[in-house]
DNA sequence: ATATTTAGACTACACTTGTAATCCATTTAA
DNA sequence: TTAAATGGATTACAAGTGTAGTCTAAATAT
């Protein structure tokens, strides 16, 4: 059975944190600030209050070492993922993948990797159903 | 040589209302209205609002037919989904098409005919790239 | 032991978004 | 020809978002 849970509404920014914390956890906010100053420079205390918010959207916790805080996900980067996934097809292709990978060629996007990996996905299902 | 734009931001209720616009245009206030509530309950007054937001972000414009405006979308749907598309895979799947097409599979939502579709969209690209 | 730094909590503030209501000038109906 | 309806413009307003600043208590440095 494929459990759905309704995923919090998480905001763009509020994503880039939460994917450091993917990537790596439990890890502390200064640890998150760190990796994410590596791409984006923002301020310490922007991070800290979207870290703030994504525990109050239940999409991470933490437990005190001391007086510092260790974040972790409370939700699976997969089904979060997959949510999302589901929602942009059905938004703009209706829900069905091949369209979009049709888009995607059309743009002249696609190459002979990404070809050979789509291949190799789709042996992959074959074998799961045959 | 492929133009890319920057798609001005559309939130997702504009969205909706500039589908109708890219579906049937020119088009009246009224109608837009009367198809969107086909669907959505949304009041009168809330789509006209979404009509005004989105001439203001240059996504639509209009031209008056004595009192009314008819409205016809500037930007086009397959630049804007394609956009949309880039920036969903980047963010989500570091850009690439099969992992999310493999976590699609995963979920089993993959139905026989969409594999049917990705090996056309396949060998379309294919004779394409010979 | 005091001064300073630091961690998190709370507050701020403009902009966007969803969802209309009100205002005003025409059209149209009575 | 006066009243009502209609179309668009303007205004409203709470919640969410991006981007911090301030407050306060604890830890650390001097």
């Amino acid at each position: 059975m494929t459990t759905s849970k309704a995923q919090p509404d998480i905001s763009n920014t509020e994503f880039e944190v939460l994917d450091v914390i993917w990537d790596s956890n439990p890890i502390s906010s200064n640890e998150v600030i760190d990796r994410l100053n590596q791409h984006k420079p923002w301020h310490e205390k922007t991070v800290k209050t979207l870290l703030g918010r994504l525990v109050k959207k239940g999409a991470i916790s933490f437990h005190k070492q001391q007086r510092q805080y260790l974040y972790y996900p409370i939700i699976a980067r997969e089904e979060y993922v997959q949510a999302e996934t589901s929602s942009f097809l059905s938004r703009l292709f209706k829900g069905k993948v091949a369209p979009m990978i049709a888009g995607f060629a059309n743009q002249n996007e696609l190459s002979k990797e990404d070809i050979d990996e789509l291949k190799a996905v789709i042996k992959q299902w074959e074998q799961n159903n045959d």
